[in-house]
DNA sequence: CTTACCTGAGTCGGCTCACC
DNA sequence: GGTGAGCCGACTCAGGTAAG
């Protein structure tokens, strides 16, 4: 699957279907995204019946032959392409326990593609690369722990301090053992790994920069020890700073 | 001389588990 | 959702080497 896509909206809808609506079976030639707001729908894709309904969204590949009936259902429905050397990968049909960011990201295309001012495909075509992303790399049944949605933000805010589990504790208003309980159940990761990671991608971008050397790169990052910083940065990246820094193209040259 | 890196010892905070 | 205890690994510090 490719890191990054560039998908071309060719036909974008919000509406009420009514049980006189309905899709002769035909072949598509673009990606056809259904997300069931309401009600529910049959549809048929490649000779596969499937029952869809609130909060399920459907997915359709190109050379897909599909038809479709309802009883009543309020969706949106977009259809895109990609380029030749694209590719999107979803299961045909995934449920959505919670879609808010979804359904609210898909009304701000809807605002913006019925309004059609200058730039609106631009702005749908991003839009729509943040709700694939969503679609691709968020766990349809995975719930948004508040408080651990908190201490990342914190750490992410915050990675050049001292941090310490208690003072993220603190931070979400729980206790310290909970706190490390807590997120290493929800993200699968300790706390003080996901601190390191996040400082290590930084100094990673501040070493490509060009613009500090190795200690100025700890000191920023929050490592007190140049040493300990160069050894975690090695045993996470595979390649001392030193190294990475030179073999990264120089963005600013230092005076 | 400066910078980067390595190693070993000691300390302390975080993680896990059992339990409430 | 929270606590206590024990273990372990992360981290600090000191002392050293190597390369430019």
């Amino acid at each position: 699957m490719n890191e990054i896509i560039h998908p071309q909206i060719s036909y974008f809808v919000m509406k009420e279907c009514s049980p006189s609506w309905e899709i002769q079976q035909q072949t598509i030639s673009f990606y056809d995204l259904v997300f069931v707001l309401e009600g529910s729908a049959d549809y048929i894709v490649n000779g596969e019946a499937h029952h869809v309904q609130k909060g399920d969204l459907l997915f359709i590949k190109p050379q897909s032959v599909r038809s479709a009936t309802t009883t009543g259902m309020v969706c949106a429905a977009v259809d895109f392409l990609l380029t030749a050397n694209e590719k999107f990968e979803l299961p045909t049909v995934s449920h959505w326990e919670d879609f808010t960011d979804i359904e609210r990201m898909l009304k701000e295309i809807n605002y913006d593609w019925l309004q059609k001012k200058e730039g609106y495909k631009m702005k749908c075509q991003a839009l729509l690369i943040l709700v694939l992303h969503k679609l691709l790399y968020e766990k349809p049944h995975q719930k948004i722990n508040i408080h651990v949605e908190v201490i990342k933000r914190y750490i992410v805010d915050h990675y050049d301090q001292k941090l310490t589990v208690s003072t993220l504790a603190r931070v979400a208003n729980i206790s310290t053992v909970y706190c490390g309980a807590l997120f290493k159940m929800t993200e699968g990761t300790s706390i003080s790994a996901f601190i390191n990671q996040v400082r290590i991608h930084k100094a990673a971008s501040l070493l490509e920069s060009g613009e500090y050397n190795v200690g100025e790169v700890a000191e920023r990052t929050g490592f007190k020890d140049v040493y300990y910083f160069s050894s975690t940065f090695k045993r996470l990246v595979g390649v001392s700073p030193k190294t990475y820094q030179n073999r990264s193209p120089v963005i600013y040259k230092r005076l």
